[in-house]
Formats: structure tokens, sequence, C-alpha cells
DNA sequence: GCCGTTAGATTATGATTGTAATCCTTATTG
DNA sequence: CAATAAGGATTACAATCATAATCTAACGGC
């Protein structure tokens, strides 16, 4: 039946907030448009009057992952500044290693995305400028170089260490992640 | 029909072998058994002669796929040494952005490791620790935590170099993981 | 040279996939 | 208030999925 035009627009949103954490949890092939829309309280016969296709959402379900993501960053940053020590203890912490469909969604996703078409990895592509115009603006931050770096290290460990079964393991791949004071 | 004895062995390592190529290139939902089958030449219906069932193959297929980048590793640190800065060079090149078939196992692989079973997330951390032994062994070799760190930089660089659209971006993200020689 | 074993082909299964047409109902617009 | 537009449900589609039973032909041991 149908729906108020603001109904239907907080369902829209609705999908796409359950999507960003779904992909992150299961990984875009993970799920199909079915479970996405039951798990959004909806039927999947509605999807196509919403998306195009379910690589569309997929875009915007990552855009959505990573402006979240990178509010969390923003807030931190906003608390602590912008060492990047201290961000890396932040995101290397044991709670990250779980509760992936609310981590990271660099972590969780980017991986995937050279399967995908260029819209997807051009979200991937902003947002990576955009973590690094947050971090590298203010006196005294680092250069883009060592920002860049800084968010290799701490995405690949928390993808490794997510990977390996032994929990002393990842633990000590997350310390080491979190390394030396500096750099 | 039936074939020799080591007909069928050849066949099956040809089936992981490719199931190696194609998972790391398509994922592991990306790909299904028939397909895998199809790409090693047979048809589908030997497959569970051959593997209890497509959790089984991907164990094996990773692993063949891991000890390969070790391979590979072992080689580079054979011709140079183990100096982190050079691996990170090496690995941080440019082909090895494209050809994510046959490139490193745990930029492609390592992301979807914590949606599958403990076996293959076993696979990855006895990987892991095999890759340590291999870097921190002689003589001034880097300590466990410095490699870790390492290896860490190296897959994040790689993969978020992969995610982005940006050809020159990808390639900064390359270069800032390569970074300052030490560390 | 026969025979049990078995690798791989053929075919089948039921579930799930992405996509879409149809229909019902209701909100919005004139 | 009536006509239109549209959100969402229902149903359908062909394709693909993982798994498996059945068949057949050739290998390995006797």
């Amino acid at each position: 039946m149908r729906v108020s035009r603001d109904t239907a627009e907080k369902n829209r949103k609705r999908v796409v907030e359950t999507a960003a954490r779904l992909f992150r949890e299961q990984g875009y092939d993970g799920i199909g448009v079915a479970g996405l829309m039951q798990s959004a309280g909806l039927t999947h016969g509605g999807f196509y009057k919403q998306f195009k296709d379910k690589e569309a959402l997929a875009v915007e379900a990552t855009e959505v992952a990573l402006a979240e993501t990178r509010g969390r960053w923003q807030r931190k940053i906003a608390r602590d500044g912008n060492d990047l020590g201290s961000l890396k203890r932040w995101y290397l912490s044991t709670p990250h290693l779980s509760g992936v469909g609310d981590g990271c969604a660099f972590a969780a996703l980017a991986a995937e995305a050279p399967r995908h078409g260029p819209d997807l990895r051009q979200a991937f592509g902003a947002a990576v400028e955009s973590y690094l115009d947050m971090i590298t603006e203010g006196e005294d931050a680092p250069d883009r170089a060592e920002a860049l770096r800084a968010i290799s290290t701490m995405v690949g460990a928390l993808i490794l260490a997510r990977a390996v079964e032994d929990p002393a393991l990842a633990e000590e791949i997350l310390d080491s992640g979190a390394g030396p004071a500096t750099d």
C-alpha cells in the first residue's frame, strides 16, 4: 500500500542504513536484496522503486558507512587533537575487533571495491581525501604522507587482526599497529 | 568417466590452484562451485568427490594462495635481505595494483575471513606467523612488532590503493606506505 | 582378463539470486 | 471531492547457488 511522502523517505533511509550495516557484516555479495529489505522491515517488491539496482544501493550504503565512520574520527580528533599515535591507539582497540557492522567502513568493505563499478570506487576515493583533510588540518598537523601511512597501517592491522583465529595474535597485531608513538 | 590416479590428483590440484586465483579475483562469494570447476576444465559433478564442501576448498585454496605469496616474499628477501623499507617498496609497486589474482593473498582475501569458519581463519593466522618467522630471522633482523606493523601497512595501503578510482591517489597511497626508510 | 572401485559427467534438487510486472491501496494534487 | 500518482505487497521470472544421486567408463589389483 501507499505511504506518506516522509514515511517513504524514512523507509528509504532505513534501507540504506540497514544496508550500511549488513554489507559491512556480510559483504556486498553476502546479503541479497530480499534479505536487505526484510531486515529493514519491508518486502523486496518495492526495492526497484527506490533504487536503480543493487549496485546503486551499495554505493549509497557505502557512502553512509564511510560518513558514519568519518563522524567518529571527527569526534575523536575534536576531543584529543590530531595526534596520529593517539588516533592509532584509539582505532586499534579490542572493541573494534568485533562489531564489524558499525566499525570502520574501510576495513570492512574496501577490499571488495576493486570488483565494483567506478561510482563505488569514487566513494572510497572521496572518503580517503576527506579523512585526509580532517587529519591534516590545523597547526603542527601531520602531513599527507604521514597521515596516509597511518590510515593504511590502521586499516591493514584491523583487517589482519580480524582475520586470524588466535585472539592473542590478534591482540598482538593491534598493539604492533598502534606502534611506537611517532609515525 | 574415470581417470588415472595421478591424473585425478592433477585435476584436484588444478581445481585448488584455479580457486586460489578466482577467489582472489572475485571473492569467496563471487564465484560458485560450477564456475570454479568449469574454469578448471571440469564439470561440477565431481566436485564433492574431492572436497567436503565449498568451504573446504576455500581453506585449501587460501592456503595455496598464502603459500604462493609467501614464496615470492621469500625469494625477494633471499635476494635483498630482510630490510623492511626495501620490502615495502617492492610490495607497494604499481604492478601489484592490478593482478589481484596472483597478488598478495592477505590483501585480496583477509577482509572476508571473519565471515568464515575457524579453519580458514587458522590458515590466515598460521600464515601471519610464518611470514613473521621469515622476516625476523637472521642477524639485525626487525623485531616482531616492527615486522607486524610493516605487514599491516603494506596490506592496508594496497587495499586502499586498489579501492580508489583515481590512479594518482592510488599511487600516492602506495608511495606513502613505502614511506620514510625506517620503520 | 575380469571386477570392484572410483573420477568425472549428467542430471536433479530446492533454495536463493537480481530484476521486474502487476496489483492494491492510499497520499497527494488539482 | 475526484483524479492521478506512487509506495509497497504479491507474485513471477530465469539464472545461479550449493549439494547430491545416478550413471558410465576406465583404472588398479587380482
